[in-house]
DNA sequence: CAGTGAGCGAGCTTCCGCTTGACTT
């Protein structure tokens, strides 16, 4: 008899699941979503109840062709995709294609990977919710709705109108990140002067130590020099000491979003790092799959963690717990992401290895002991006020959980109280404590910090916005359309005081310290602002943090069979219509235009604003044809929301002549590639080293040398009359004919200054004749 | 490759969520 036909997502599990399945199964895999909606006409057809064409995208025609074929073949069909609203779309549409009935072929879910759950879902199919399917039709629906309308009111509206796109996800992502920079720029620090004191006691060995004790806050430098002035000739005694235990307690097994979180903090790993490196892992059967919501691990898992502790901390280090779901939007199909065999404490490749080994730990981790922790609370009396000292220790009485592992936190969920104690020595009540020194120190607020590809993923799933898998592609998304910028920060320095009480004088001393510098943060652009701001006025629901959360609400009503997806979406439908025609309609063309002030040579405004590349500040008006208006480039550090009159001044300053070099002018400019020097018609980019604004000619010139000969030397051959040249770059040598480049075969690589011109033209002939495949730059349908 | 910033209007872009390779002008 044939063998029955079982179709899961992920080509890895298939090959795990027919090594549990045996004999009876062969396994293949659909690769994810095999239709999707057609391009044309949005792939809905609005008038007819929102009626959805679906297509067989290009790159899944072959793995459809395949799986028919297998079909055939096969006695049985058997669905096993995944257990979530996309899962149960992924084998309707199975179905579909197949030419199999929903209604009796058979369906079956896990949500591990171990013989018994499979054994136990074979024995117990199903068949496909419908219900849950025209969930999933509704959110893709949607989905769609919104960024192919969104999307081309932003081309109508804004000056700048390459691939500008909005949507459900990635327009929120891009408020989160704008919100955050105008809390930044909006904030006003406060400065506050804690007084410290340094004491010293005989520690177990009788040895001095100084150890540190807080006091009051004081809101000025004048309170905080009269309270030290209050503390000259004081004796100090030990008032009170209060020991309490305390416990600390293992973090849930990762999940993608949790995993991406860590690897950055711990590792510097950009999420599309992390998850490239555990698509890895997870397709060499290191580690179960990475892209999950759910904290959960199966039974086979926890018995293998359980033995793994016993085996290496010993069995006091163990404690079995279960964790749960904070998360609602939750859809959890698969495990937690943890190791497949626990005893395999490492990996060999070098590359994946410290992703491993976080995993490792992390899930070893998660089934220890709590730490126990000892908080020692000394108060220390001042003889000479009615003011109190608090000296606090903690000493780690089992380490537990931390021997494997210990999570790190983000800035902004730092308590102050967190921080890292310290030990105190042994102290009695009545014991007089001879002072080193107290300090009134000081202290700025700080604003929360710019977010970090990770902190954001936090922030989204927080909010139910956007999935495990898509996590990563959104905060490439909002990159690549120029909304969001990765980069740093240099700090600005800033003057501090010191109020210093020592050997009974109190003195004011002054310090340095760096503050707002950021590393790998998220900042908006000109564009992500501007945008953000015009979709909010004019689409606030969906720009609105709980918009998800809504429609997820109702998402569950259709998957429940209360609610008619298409009803649903004619609720969201017919206002969002309304509001993209009245915005197309009425809205003015997005420019985020500001005031800076007048020029005081033309007596002219200037003004920045959104120009047709980019944030710019203008002197004058456009719609004077007679004495047109002038131009600048915004710096890419800058913006237009806090450029200020006299640094758009400067912009204006370009291009600058700086005198003549060997018989022709040499001049500086910003240009679409940053800056450079223009020399005799030729173009010489400037490093980061240089600044166009201050260069002078005598540095110019070498500049200009140099490169022109570097230029020279990546020239191999010329013929002149065809107009064809043979270069040298980074891959090698290659053929230019006009603006196109052609590759030589490898085999003609190594001696490609022998080419003739004839060789060169049958290159180009082969080459046009065989274009080699592009790489396609964007999803293709 | 090194300029432009207005408007007209070809033809094009765009979403989110599942999955992996193919691909280095």
């Amino acid at each position: 008899m044939a063998k029955n036909l079982l179709i899961v997502e992920s080509p890895a599990k298939a090959k795990t699941i027919e090594k549990i399945l045996g004999e009876d199964f062969e396994v293949k895999s659909c690769y994810g979503h095999i239709r999707d909606l057609a391009k044309e006409d949005m792939g809905i057809d609005i008038k007819n109840h929102y009626k959805p064409s679906y297509i067989i995208p290009e790159d899944k025609k072959k793995v459809v062709k395949d799986l028919k074929a297998f079909a055939k073949q096969s006695g049985e069909v058997w669905l096993a995709t995944d257990e979530d609203r996309e899962g149960e779309a992924i084998s309707w549409h199975l179905c579909e294609v197949l030419g199999l009935d929903p209604k009796t072929t058979k369906r079956i879910v896990f949500h591990e990977i171990t013989k018994p759950a499979i054994q136990a879902a074979v024995d117990k199919p199903r068949t496909v919710d419908m219900h849950l399917v025209d969930a999933q039709q509704a959110r893709r629906i949607l989905d769609r709705i919104v960024g192919f309308e969104l999307s081309p009111v932003l081309w109508r509206k804004m000056s700048m109108k390459n691939n500008l796109s909005a949507g459900r996800v990635q327009s929120v992502a891009v408020r989160i990140i704008a919100e955050r920079e105008r809390e930044i720029n909006a904030f006003t620090p406060v400065s506050t002067f804690r007084i410290e004191a340094l004491f010293t006691a005989k520690d177990i060995s009788g040895k001095n130590v100084t150890f540190p004790a807080e006091g009051k806050k004081f809101s000025s430098a004048e309170n905080a020099e009269e309270f030290l002035q209050t503390c000259i000739g004081a004796n100090y005694s030990v008032n009170d000491i209060q020991v309490k235990p305390a416990k600390k307690s293992p973090a849930a097994p990762f999940t993608t979003s949790t995993l991406q979180q860590e690897a950055s903090r711990k590792l510097g790993y950009s999420v599309s790092r992390t998850m490239l490196l555990a698509q890895k892992l997870y397709e060499s059967g290191n580690i179960t799959y990475m892209r999950t919501d759910s904290v959960n691990l199966s039974e086979t898992a926890k018995e293998e963690i359980k033995n793994q502790i016993n085996r290496q901390f010993g069995e006091n280090y163990y404690q079995p717990r279960n964790y749960k779901n904070k998360n609602e939007s939750a859809q959890e199909a698969h495990e937690a992401i943890r190791p497949t065999y626990m005893e395999n404490t490492t990996v060999d490749n070098a590359d994946w290895r410290r992703l491993y080994e976080l995993i490792w730990k992390r899930t070893i981790a998660c089934q220890m002991a709590d730490a126990e922790l000892e908080k020692t609370t000394a108060k220390i009396r001042i003889s000479s006020n009615n003011e109190e000292l608090t000296a606090t220790g903690e000493v780690m009485k089992f380490d537990g959980f931390l021997k494997a592992y210990r999570e790190d936190r983000d800035d902004d969920d730092m308590m102050e109280d967190e921080q890292q104690e310290g030990m105190l020595p042994p102290l009695v009540a009545g014991q007089q404590l001879p002072l080193k020194e107290m300090k009134a120190t000081e202290k700025f607020t700080r604003p929360l910090p710019r977010y970090t590809e990770a902190s954001l993923v936090k922030k989204l799933e927080e909010l139910g916005i956007g999935r495990p898998s898509t996590y990563a592609p959104t905060i490439s998304t909002i990159q690549k359309r120029g909304y969001v910028e990765k980069r740093d920060k240099e700090g600005i320095k800033r003057d501090f005081r010191i109020l210093l009480l020592k050997d009974d004088v109190v003195s004011k001393l002054s310090d340095q310290e760096t503050t707002g510098a950021e590393k790998s943060k998220l900042f908006p652009t000109d564009l992500g602002l501007v945008v953000t701001d015009f979709l909010k006025q004019y689409f606030d629901d969906i720009m609105d943090y709980n918009f998800t959360a809504r429609i997820e609400e109702e998402f569950d009503e259709v998957a429940a069979g209360k609610l008619k997806w298409s009803s649903m979406i004619d609720e969201f439908y017919i206002p969002f219509k309304k509001d993209v025609e009245n915005t197309i309609e009425n809205a003015e063309r997005i420019s985020g235009e500001r005031d800076l002030g007048i020029d005081p040579v033309s007596g002219k405004k200037v003004i920045a604003r959104m120009g047709r590349y980019g944030p710019m500040v203008q002197i004058g008006d456009t719609s004077n044809t007679e004495d047109k208006a002038r131009f600048a480039k915004l710096k890419n550090t800058q913006s237009i929301e806090t450029i200020n009159f006299d640094e758009a001044m400067e912009l204006f300053k370009l291009p600058r002549i700086l005198g003549q070099f060997e018989g022709s002018d040499a001049s500086v400019n910003i240009g679409r590639f940053g800056p450079y020097i223009a020399h005799d018609k030729k173009f010489y980019s400037l490093g980061k080293e240089f600044d166009p604004y201050t260069i002078s000619l005598e540095e110019a010139m070498p500049i200009i040398v140099e490169k022109r000969e570097a230029k020279e030397q990546r020239t191999i051959k010329v013929f002149e009359k065809e107009k064809i040249q043979l270069l040298r770059g980074p891959y090698g040598p290659y053929i230019k004919q006009g603006l196109r480049n052609y590759k030589i075969p490898k085999e003609k690589q190594e001696t490609a200054v022998d080419l003739s011109l004839e060789e060169v033209k049958a290159i180009i002939e082969d080459v046009k004749a065989n274009p080699p495949k592009k790489v396609p730059r964007k999803k293709k349908s």
